[in-house]
DNA sequence: ACCTGAACACCGTTCAAGT
DNA sequence: ACCTGAACACCGTTCAAGT
């Protein structure tokens, strides 16, 4: 005899929040911010615009959930046995990476006050600076410095992204920038100029982890 | 004899660039970011939208120009005499301040690498470095992580100021923050809840350059 | 319950026509 | 040289109508 599944078969191709989510994190990453639209968005899914909105609220809704998916890997608990400083380390590089392969998720991390991905960063970084021995007083200041330090590279490492096509690599990006650097003018921008052959050069990851430490060094205190 | 002016007397509403760049900035101050459209812009400057387009290339340009323009009192040179280590502080407490004012240009600043404001603090926050006995090979990674620092606080407050009303005052927007970090699962977020409390109270100015402080504890190396 | 796609109320930007 | 405002090619979002 034959028995009904409880559940009935889902279409190969049923609408689902997870698809729409998919689909727009995919959008994005090919064709950059501006290159989602409900309606390319619906193309892709092979449906109309209308759809999309019985299964999300709006535009912003769908930001934030592509934003926080591919912050997840970012955010997985660490390796047991990690010290406090090692798993700071941790999160800061996932998020570093994740906005590597994702530029438009920079931007997003720190354009919601609410943004889940956002919450469950500062939550990590937070248990890590109590872990480290910060006084309870400092530790609010602490994590919240890691945070921003975070966000800020974030953020600038999209913009180098976006003025340049989709998909440019790293070099490429930080080659375009060090040019800018280096034609400015050398009475006012000594300085920047200065570092331009730097900025062409290094591993802005290394230099990323560098400043970091600035930070977790300054934790403990004046020498 | 009457003698002809070289240039004649400019009519009291000419367009002018100027013109419209402040227009730009009450705009945004009044409305916020989703408040700025050319035809918003025209009507308060009494001609049709694209007039604009005599004196600005694009809506891009404009952004720039406005954000440059609130982010100018940040950037002045600084008191003759002042410590490297204060001049920092009040390029840092400049541009705190400017976006308290204009949350927007927290948004903005960070937007486009070559926006000119960020150019300026960078070099001037690099020259401070220098000044400090940062080692050459150290300070390009030390203005960097200063930089991004401030650029993380300004989208973060740009972001929560979103949140709210434009025009909401400070308190209340810590307010409305702190109320979300106090309604979160005590289970997955015990950090961010036990500083809920913290953020409700706290002199986020404060906490600003405690924060920059951290960063220049680290520059002179562990203890 | 879920999908369709036309329609609405906007945008930024262009451009022929004016002064 | 500078301004006007209608028009173009888009948007996000809604909603009556379908299955």
């Amino acid at each position: 005899m034959a028995v009904r599944t409880r559940s009935p078969e889902r279409r190969e191709d049923a609408l689902s929040r997870e698809r729409i989510v998919a689909a727009a994190v995919e959008l994005l990453d090919d064709a950059g911010e501006s290159g989602l639209t409900f309606r390319a968005l619906a193309a892709r899914l092979r449906t109309g615009p209308g759809a999309i909105y019985w299964h999300v609220a709006n535009k912003s809704e769908l930001l934030i959930a592509a934003t926080d998916a591919v912050l997840i890997p970012a955010t997985v608990p660490g390796v047991a046995g990690e010290t406090p400083r090692d798993a700071i380390r941790a999160v800061a590089l996932g998020v570093f990476d994740a906005i590597d392969v994702h530029p438009w998720a920079g931007t997003q991390l720190s354009r919601t006050p609410a943004q889940p991905a956002l919450l469950r960063i500062f939550e990590r970084v937070g248990r890590q600076v109590q872990a480290l021995g910060v006084p309870a007083a400092g530790q609010f200041t602490a994590a919240s410095a890691v945070l921003h330090y975070i966000l800020g590279v974030a953020q600038q490492n999209a913009a180098l992204a976006r003025s340049q096509e989709p998909g440019t690599d790293r070099t490429a990006v930080l080659e375009a920038a060090a040019a800018v650097w280096s034609g400015l003018d050398a009475e006012e921008y000594p300085f920047t100029r200065g570092v331009a052959d730097q900025l062409r050069d290094h591993d802005d990851r290394e230099q990323f982890l560098a400043g970091i430490d600035l930070i977790l060094t300054g934790m403990s205190g004046p020498r």
